[in-house]
Formats: C-alpha cells, sequence, structure tokens
DNA sequence: GCATAGTGTGCATACGATTGCACGAACGAA
DNA sequence: TTCGTTCGTGCAATCGTATGCACACTATGC
C-alpha cells in the first residue's frame, strides 16, 4: 500500500486527504451543509421523480450542488435502493461489426433511459456464455439482454435467467420464447430473393447459416416463400448451412462454385459469408457480378466499401437497440414477454446484375 | 411501482419476499450465520490478501458460501472500500474493428486482475469524449484507459484527468506524455517498407493517416526510415496524409492514381484505407497485385479474407492491453509514467509482388 | 371555523461489506 | 515460568444515499 493512514479508520480526516493530494469527493451532506438543509432535502431536491424537485428551493439546491461539482456515489445509491440501474448486454464478439453496431445502439439507448450497458463476449460457446452472464449478475445488473439466442434448446443460460426470474430480453434473435427485439427477417430474406428474381436468376444459392439462429432461419424462409411466390423451384441442394464467418462462406462457395451446374447468383447469410464467396469467386476466376451475382445481410459499412459494393439488406439495429431496451423495462416492471419485430430495407449496389 | 411494501422501510421481512417471489440474495450475514461465526470473519475468510484466508477454517467457510450462493455485493463493498475495481475504456468506435479487438483484450486483461472494464465511444468528437468520460468518473472508475490521444493539444480531456488526479493510461496511440502502451509503428512501417523494397518498388506511395495520431505518425517515419536506409528518395508528393476510413482510403487513391507518374505500391495506415485502395484501383482497371501492391495495417481479421488476401502488419493487440492495464495499475499505485512498446510483425499475403 | 389535502422539511434507519482495534489462545524462545 | 509473536476472531464504526414516518405549515372547501 502507497500512502498509511494517520490513525487508523475513524481518525477526524477533514478536507485535504492523506496523500497524493486528490481530494475527495463532495458528498450529499456537503451540499446540505452549504445550503443549510437536511440531507435528505437534497436528496430529493436532485430527485426528478419526486414533487419537491419542481420548487423554488429545489432548483436553487441543484444549483448548489453543481457548484461544488456534487455528482451521486451510484455505489451508495445502488446499495440503499437495491439496484443499480445498470444492464448486461452479452454478444458473441464486437469484432463481428454487426454485433459491435447493434451493441452501439444498445448502449445508447440505455444512456436515454439512464441506464449503464455493460457488455460481455461470448465467443459462441456457451461455458462462456454461461460464465459471462455469471459475472454480469454478481455485479448485480437488473436486467439483461442477450444477442445469442438458440433454438435449438442449448441456451442454457437463458434458462438459468428465467429460473432465477432476472429479467431479460433478447435482441436479433429470438428463441421462440422470451421477449425479444428482432428485424424481420423473413421479410429481409424476401426482398433479397425478389430483387434477384427481378434479375432474371432463378438458380439462387444460399449461404443459409447456422440452424440454431433464428435469424439465419428467417432469411432461408422468406427466401423460399419469395420463390414460391415466383413459381421458381427452389433445388434444395443450394441451400446450404453454414457459420456466420468469412470462412464458412468461402468454403460453401468453393463447393457450389465447383458443380457442373453452378448457381448464378448466391444469398448470404450476412455479408461476412458474402465476402468469403467473394473470395471464392476470385480464386475460380469469377468475376462478380459479370459471372455471379451475390446478396449480403445487414449492410455492414464495409459493404458499401468493397471493391465491388456489395448488394444487402439493411437491418434497423437502433430501432432493435431501443425494442429490446424497452423490452427488458417491461420485463423489470413485471409485464409479460412480447416480440418486437424491424422491417429492413434493400440496398441495391453493384454486386447483383441482371443476368445475360 | 408494481409491488408495495408490506409495512414500510423497516418491516421485519423475512426470507420470502414481498412479490415476485425473486427470493433475495444472500449477503455476508447469512453465510456468517450459517457458520457460526461473525460477518468479519467471513469476509476475511473470502478475501484472499488477508492471511486468514489460507487456513482450515476459512476453507470451510468458503465452502458454506458457495453452498448458500453466496457473492458479495459489489455495491456495498466498493462503497466501504471507496473503490470500485472498475476501469473506464474510451475508444472512438467499437464499429471499427481494430478497436473493437483492443477493447476485448482489454477487458479480458482487465478481468485477470480483478477489474471490470466499462467502454464508452466517442465518435471522435472531443465533445463526445469530454462527455462520456464525465460518465465514466461518475461511475466512480478507479482510472481509465484511452485510446484517442492527440499530439495537437487537442487531448483536453486527458488534461482535465491528469488535473484530477485521476489515474490512466493510453492505448495504441500516445500524446507524448502520458503513460502509454502501443505497438513499435515505427518497426512496422519500416518492416512494411523494407518488404515493398525488396520486392523492388521504389515508387511508393503512403496513405499516411492523421497527423495528430502518434500510429500514424510512427508508421511514416518508420517508411522513410527504410527508404532512406535502401538508398531510395522519397517523392514527398506520394505520402499523403489522410483519415483512418476506407472512404478516405479511397479518396487519396483516386488521386494518386490518376497521376502522370502513378505509384507502384502502397503502404496505408490501417486495412480500411487499404481497402478503399482497393476500391480505387478497382474503379480505375488496375488489378492488385499485378498492376499495384498493397500493404496494410493491423491485421485486422478481413485482411486475410479479402478476395485478393492483404499483406499487412500484425500488431500485438493481447500485449498491448495487458500493458495497458499494468500501467493503469502503476499510475493507481501513484508510480511514475512509462512507455511500453511492442514489436509487430510483418504478415506478407497476395496483395504485395514482385515488380516486374 | 374546521376538516382535508398538499407541501416542505427533518430525523433516523437501513442497505451490505470492510477494516482498525482489541483480546484470548497457542506457541516458541530464553 | 515469562515474555513476545502470531493467529483467529469479534466488535463496532463507517462508506453515501434513499426513504418511511412525523410534524409544521399553507391552501382549499364547505
Amino acid at each position: 500500500m502507497a500512502g498509511h493512514r494517520v490513525k487508523g479508520d475513524s481518525n477526524g480526516m477533514t478536507a485535504r486527504s492523506a496523500d497524493g493530494g486528490r481530494k475527495k469527493r463532495p458528498t450529499l451532506a456537503d451540499v446540505a451543509r452549504r445550503a443549510g438543509v437536511n440531507p435528505s432535502t437534497v436528496s430529493r431536491a436532485l430527485d426528478g421523480r419526486h414533487p419537491f424537485s419542481r420548487s423554488a428551493s429545489a432548483e436553487r439546491i441543484r444549483g448548489i450542488a453543481q457548484e461544488i461539482g456534487y455528482t451521486p456515489d451510484p455505489s451508495a445509491a445502488s446499495l440503499r435502493r437495491q439496484s443499480t440501474r445498470t444492464v448486461g448486454v452479452i454478444v458473441p464478439r464486437l469484432t463481428d461489426t454487426v454485433m459491435a453496431m447493434l451493441y452501439e445502439e444498445i448502449a445508447a439507448a440505455c444512456q436515454e433511459q439512464g441506464l449503464l450497458a455493460l457488455v460481455a463476449t461470448t465467443g459462441d460457446d456457451p461455458a462462456a456464455e454461461r460464465d459471462s452472464g455469471r459475472l454480469l449478475l454478481e455485479r448485480r445488473v437488473d436486467a439483461m439482454i442477450l444477442t445469442t439466442a438458440r433454438l435449438d434448446g442449448q441456451g442454457e443460460f437463458i434458462g438459468t435467467l428465467a429460473e432465477q426470474q432476472v429479467p431479460y430480453a433478447l435482441a436479433m434473435r429470438t428463441d421462440g420464447r422470451g421477449p425479444a427485439a428482432v428485424g424481420d427477417d423473413r421479410l429481409g430474406g424476401h426482398l433479397a430473393t425478389r430483387h434477384l428474381i427481378d434479375l432474371g436468376h432463378t438458380r439462387i444459392a444460399v449461404v443459409a447459416g447456422p440452424s440454431h439462429a433464428s435469424s439465419a432461419l428467417g432469411r432461408t424462409a422468406g427466401f423460399r416463400e419469395a420463390m414460391a411466390e415466383a413459381g421458381v423451384d427452389v433445388d434444395d441442394d443450394l441451400v446450404r448451412p453454414s457459420g456466420f464467418s468469412m470462412e464458412s462462406g468461402e468454403e460453401i462457395a468453393t463447393q457450389l462454385l465447383a458443380r457442373t451446374d453452378p448457381p448464378t447468383a448466391v444469398l448470404c447469410v450476412n455479408d461476412n459469408t458474402a465476402i468469403g464467396v467473394m473470395a471464392a469467386a476470385r480464386r475460380r476466376g469469377l468475376r462478380i457480378p459479370e459471372d455471379l451475382s451475390l446478396v449480403g445481410y445487414n449492410d455492414t459499412p464495409i459493404a458499401a466499401r468493397l471493391p465491388v459494393a456489395l448488394t444487402s439488406v439493411r437491418v434497423p439495429f437502433r430501432d432493435i437497440a431501443q425494442g429490446a431496451v424497452a423490452l427488458v423495462q417491461q420485463a423489470i416492471d413485471g409485464k409479460p414477454p412480447q416480440t418486437l419485430t424491424y422491417a429492413p430495407t434493400l440496398i441495391p449496389r453493384s454486386s447483383a446484375t441482371r443476368l445475360t
């Protein structure tokens, strides 16, 4: 320990602190003294929910607080209030731009509500999810937002949350049970497919993503829906489950393009896999979009900036984030679960073109 | 309010809680009761720094704690301890993969030290930086890690930190004053340049990044150093300041490639700008690497997966993150500032080739 | 004029953990 | 035996805020 106390814990340490000269932060009591009132009065003056806070003397007290730079100590407040005004957010990884965008919006939405978002990443590992979830709970978050929901019942951690009655909401993906804020993946898949059909494509492959992700399933369902509507037969061999990574897209595309009857267009579950497909196409000497049309999903910033700008489906991350935060509030208030769905938009660019 | 109390604040509420059935978390006192000891004893049994925690009865107490699922309340602990075991991290944006990678490593390094990392983003806006910095301070973080240091004295917020004696450290970039953990940018720039020179290039352009970023300056300095060492003249017209974005890279490259004497290779301050250069090259009908060699920086995951895999300089983010956390600890302990530098590695791929 | 409601304020307590001090016991050394 | 240590443990104070209750006072309605 660097600096040692002069006379133990209960010494009469005044304004000047022991070492370092870093002066103590002002407390409610300091403000109260300055204002000549009781600390409780100051507390109420600063508490917007309290009617007194709309009075003239409350205004004066706030002035004093501001003046001496008082800000309430969140630890003390949380302790007394038994709530931290904090929500834990679990994402697979922040290096996935989609998750980073979503998280930034969630953090912003939380801040609007006076909440603080705490992130934890799982790297797609259910064990890590449990651990970081536990960590967040130890930090006494009031609620949690998960972007890792699965349809295959592997979401053990969500079960734990439900059991322990921790308020939570899902974002981007749903498990079909809990409250969730998601994009309309079926619509997105439909729009993208319809776009390719309009361009004359009928042999369309799908890099479909993992079957445990509702987003992937929804997009594929939208694809089938659009194909059926247009009366185009689907070759099931061209609809391939995959991961969400570039590697996975490259791998699937390598197989697809090696066929004797390759597709003329590929619909990808996200932009990442689309980039992988681009790499595979290039390796095979195929040009995009002349030899192969390509549509991504999420409209990550890179989509527009790739050498061949990627046609993609824009997802309203901000709306989803705000929805998730609203759902979490509702869960805290004990309201029943609900699913919020937000419509995506197709952003046509250069990577998909008319079949010649 | 959903559920109301039965008899006010001081009622004798026992195990079963008022509403919702969400049972109260166990406290130190609960563990103490079960173990038949004083709460302070339990506290010490759980405190690894305390010698008693290595005794048999401490072990027994920990067993009981585990059994009833006790975890200490961080609010109460922080309040008493006057420290939150939390460090605030300020990054421009998480949607920049570099920052996301760095942050993930910082968060991991913090966790290893029993600290919790809180992120805030600034969007490169100094005003936003002040605001989110303030927000973190209001949350009573013990220290801060900044990745937004500038050399041009615009880092007003850092000044505030220094004034208020808040422990902090810089990561990735330095302002030349505070404690910092950075990559050896000069070396990285040198390696990349040397690689191009070895491939026969002499007309090398540089997308140099913003002059307020020490990383950008260092990389450019390394370039000049390598050129000088090899006895190759530098055409200053080819060394262009830029941003860090794809757009910026594209813009600069568009200018460079329109020259009558275009460069045969481009060295980029990061992978983002390199991608922008790719787009510009493509628009001009130039192939990479046949017509233009390209080197990026940071080795973000996408570099290896681009249609033409990007040669890049790998930065040891983990080391930098751990260094930054170590520096922050030292700052907390009142030790003097220090700069830690970590060596990068060149990762050759397909985007740079021998000049024919 | 009196009951009722509302407003402004103070008092005291509780939230849950940490830690300085004190004290008893055990133990080794002289 | 006696003194000095070390170890194990308890007591009590403290961190800073929120809030139930009590009380004084004002305003309103009848």
